[in-house]
DNA sequence: AATGAATGAGATTTCATTCAT
DNA sequence: TATGAATGAAATCTCATTCAT
């Protein structure tokens, strides 16, 4: 496409990549900025070029993910249909979109307790953004009464949020499904087990 | 003579207590061992009198834990109750046992994926027969009928036990539930997910 | 701007003078990294920017030592003369550069067998190909007739490049002789050793 | 013989032992003392109730040897024969003695640049005794006759102790010889050298 | 004759980061 | 846009040795 010049941000797109890939597989403290640097053919001194610093690389990797993630479930919240059918389609969303983007997501789901600073807040307080409006669709399905009103929607939000997250540390350890199965298994269990008590 | 020098025996305890406050409210990698040695009112020579690593201190923390949890869960699977009523039982147990450790729980589920080396692989192995036991309750509670046959015997077990070893990246953040509060929910919440499908 | 910051690329070669000098005065084991980067001016970050291990600085001010070697006796080995006049000059030769690179070469026969891993396997792969042109030589001798066929040429080689490479462990214990002096008897007596019994 | 009860130093024995064959193997630096108290199956502080340090154990490997060879090199001096002779058998004698010895003296020779301290001190000085009475007798052979003016007396002593002291560097190499073999090749060699030239 | 907990100083090495060019 | 030498602080761990019992 772009002919014989270099791509405008080909070095950055390249340690990103390395990054997430080495952070995926070793853990975020375990590897080193040198290793990224060889892993990219690039100098350290071109990451940090582009980059501020090691956990800057880490919330870049998960930035882009979030609001892609948060996107998708507002569109569907703010949707026509009942609020029973829009919270199924929230969750089997929410499975398709991790299964997609598994490695990036483990490694922010292990490793973001270590970072600290003024950019690593923002990025939490997004994510705690995200975890609102999934809370509001529990909510205002409990008020519909399609959701039990049992178990506080808190709970309900973080139990499954934090299921999937966390999928990384059990995911092909056994069995024969594809991440996407596993998903979708997730996913009804969950969602029957939000079904109103029978009295 | 009197009062320098610590009680006889006492050291290797009251370095285990002060690594497992230091790595629960610091996280794993952040703690040196100076700064365990110190909590410990130690010295680091001392610590690795006791201590093959720092490595192993955390895995000493983790076994005693999983060993009684292993235990109970053996002990309520060897039951003469109903296979149903032998699931409840587990859940609410291993809620339970988790509300009550619930700082060292945290300390392994966010740090073990840096450990390596034999003693590691063991536990690990020994976590993985846990997971089989809870799995092969399910199985059973499969074939009796009281447990849904759509959802794999395996994804319903990594799926209720990630859920409560993860806790702890969101337990307090909202909300003035206590643990036990909130593993009763949770586990309501999963075990009503379980009943098979109406039809 | 001026004075405080050393003339670039110097580093390098100060930090291996400073090695060199060190480890001949007080052995290998007893210099500390931190002794050396302080007589070089330098940190000890920037030792470990040039240098691997503390190892790897004992292999590196070996190996021009011993390719310096090697070059020499290949290319007396390889001249016209006869072989009884190529072994003369390969002796001597050798006492002589022995007689110039004395603290190195000690500090290398004193510690070599504290060396593992894969760079010092290959040096001392380097050191018995010498060894085996050294050899080859005497063993032409023994074909030519003239050296003496009753003692195998490996022991011969063995024998005269040891009492050489270990002039180091009573050098200047007793007696006024130079390097130089007391390298060139060792050559006669050696020279002498070699030839054909009477009868 | 001794029966039931404990023999007396047995754990002594055992300690100098496994401190002997651990040194031999790896270096005395290499060799910890909480290793040889695990191969002499004794606590570290029953190493430390039998010798006063790690040098100590050193010292103790050598001193009874040296004290062996220096016995038998005077009584060979001090024999009726024709100093010819005399030197013929105490080299062979040497060979012999270093043969039937090799470990503990390789060990003495590789580490004895590291000790300090008093009985170092004692022990250095009985081997430099030791070589005084072979040079002696070398003198003699000077002044009889039997052996070559033109290299100092003291050259040809360290040269041939040195040889036989440093065989451990490359013995085994390569060649399929005893330690025997070895060791009276280098003798008739050694000798043939000492012989005054012809003219 | 022997134990074993404890010491304390020091070892080598790692690593994110900076900055002149 | 990129380099690469250099930093400096801290990290884990080792080890000969001691001493009350």
């Amino acid at each position: 496409m772009s002919g014989g010049t270099a791509v405008r941000g080909e070095g950055r797109e390249r340690i990103l990549a390395a990054a997430t890939d080495l952070f995926a597989r070793q853990g975020y403290e375990a590897t080193g900025t040198r290793q990224i640097a060889e892993a990219a053919q690039v100098t350290k001194g071109a990451l940090y070029h582009w980059f501020d610093s090691k956990q800057h690389l880490l919330i870049c990797i998960y930035r882009d993910l979030l609001a892609e993630q948060t996107g998708r479930l507002a569109s569907i919240a703010a949707g026509d249909a009942p609020v029973g059918r829009r919270l199924h389609d929230a969750v089997f969303d929410l499975v398709e979109h991790v299964a997609e983007h598994f490695e990036p997501l483990t490694v922010w789901a292990r490793s973001t307790h270590l970072l600290d600073g003024e950019p690593a807040e923002a990025i939490r307080a997004d994510r705690r953004r995200y975890h609102q409006m999934f809370r509001g669709l529990l909510a205002e399905g409990q008020e519909a009464g399609a959701v039990r009103r049992d178990v506080s929607a808190s709970v309900m939000a973080h139990g499954f949020l934090g299921t999937v997250n966390n999928v990384h540390t059990w995911f092909g350890a056994d069995g024969p499904l594809t991440h996407r199965q596993v998903g979708r298994q997730l996913a009804v269990l969950f969602l029957d087990g939000l079904r109103p008590p029978k009295r």
